[in-house]
DNA sequence: TAAACTAATTATAACAATTATAATTTAAGA
DNA sequence: TCTTAAATTATAATTGTTATAATTAGTTTA
C-alpha cells in the first residue's frame, strides 16, 4: 500500500531532500498508472508549478532512477518514458499507437542465471519487452 | 551462409535499390560483429564513401529495419545501436562500459503466448535484454 | 531564532542524435 | 540510350537531454 509514502521514506533514508517538486513528481509518478515521458510530466505539472524548469523535472527522474524509485524506459524513435517501480513486470508495447500495458510474469531468473554462467557477468537484472499491436488498433486495420 | 547474399536478395525482392552505400553498410553490419552505432558505420565507411552523408546512414538503417534486416537497440544515454537480424538472440549488456554480448537462449514462445493471451495483443515479437558487469569490468573493480 | 551552509531550482545556453528539405545524382527499366 | 523514380548529398532544423551559473530554499548549528 501507500507507495508515496514509501517512497519518500525512500528519499528521507537515502539522503535526499524532499521539494514540493519532487513530491509532485512522485505523486504523478504513482498515480498516473501511465508511463510518462518527462515532458508530460513537466506539462501535468505546470498547473501547479508554474515556474518550474524541465531541467528539474530530468534532475529528478535521474534521483529517482539512482535511488531505485523509477526506472527508464527507452525506445526507439520516441523519448524516454518512465516507470514507478513496483513489483518486477514487463511491458506489452503496440508498435501503433505506442501504448504500453504492464503485464506480470514471475520467473525468468533461470534466464539471468544461465546468462551470467555463459557470459561471466555478474548479472544485476533484466528487462523483456514484448511487441505487437494492441486490440483496439487491431480492430481498426483495414481488411 | 552468406548472409550477404541473402539480405541483397531480400532488397531485391522488396523492391528496394541496391547501391554502393546500402552494400557497404550492409557489409559492415554483417562482418563488424559489434552493435555499432550510425555514427560508427558513417566512420568506418568514410575512407571508402568520403562523401556519403549521415544522413544516407540513417535512411538505410530505417530502410533496412522496415524490411526486416536490421533491429534497432535503444538504451537510456546513448546513442540507437543496431544489430543484424540473425537467428533470434538476446543482449547481455555491461553498466559500466556499455559491451553487448550476444546471448543465445531457446522459447521464450509461451511468454509471447501468455501476453498475447492476458492483453488480447496481437504479439510479433519481443526484446530480452540483461543488464550486469562484465568480468573485464568485475576485475577491475576496487574492494 | 538567526546565521551559515549545502542542496535544489530556475533560466538559459549548449549539445548531440536524428530528421526534414531541396537540389543533384544515380540506378534500373522501356 | 533515355526516362523516370528513387537515392544521395549538403545543409538546416528539430528535439530530447544535459551543463552552467545565478538564485532560492532547506537544514544545521550557534
Amino acid at each position: 500500500m501507500n507507495q508515496l509514502k514509501e517512497a519518500l521514506e525512500t528519499l528521507k533514508e537515502t539522503g535526499v531532500r524532499i521539494t514540493p517538486q519532487r513530491h509532485a513528481i512522485l505523486e504523478y509518478l504513482i498515480n498516473s498508472m501511465s508511463h510518462p515521458t518527462a515532458d508530460d510530466i513537466y506539462k501535468a505539472l505546470e498547473g501547479k508549478f508554474p515556474n518550474m524548469s524541465v531541467a528539474t523535472v530530468y534532475n529528478n527522474l535521474r534521483v529517482f532512477r539512482e535511488v531505485g524509485l523509477v526506472k527508464e524506459l527507452t525506445y526507439g524513435d520516441a523519448s524516454a518514458r518512465f516507470d514507478f517501480v513496483t513489483t518486477h513486470h514487463y511491458h506489452v508495447i503496440c508498435e501503433n499507437c505506442g501504448k504500453i500495458v504492464d503485464f506480470h510474469y514471475p520467473g525468468l531468473d533461470e534466464v539471468e542465471q544461465l546468462a551470467s554462467h555463459v557470459t561471466g557477468f555478474k548479472v544485476n537484472n533484466h528487462r523483456l519487452e514484448i511487441y505487437g499491436t494492441c486490440p483496439e488498433c487491431t480492430s481498426k486495420e483495414v481488411h
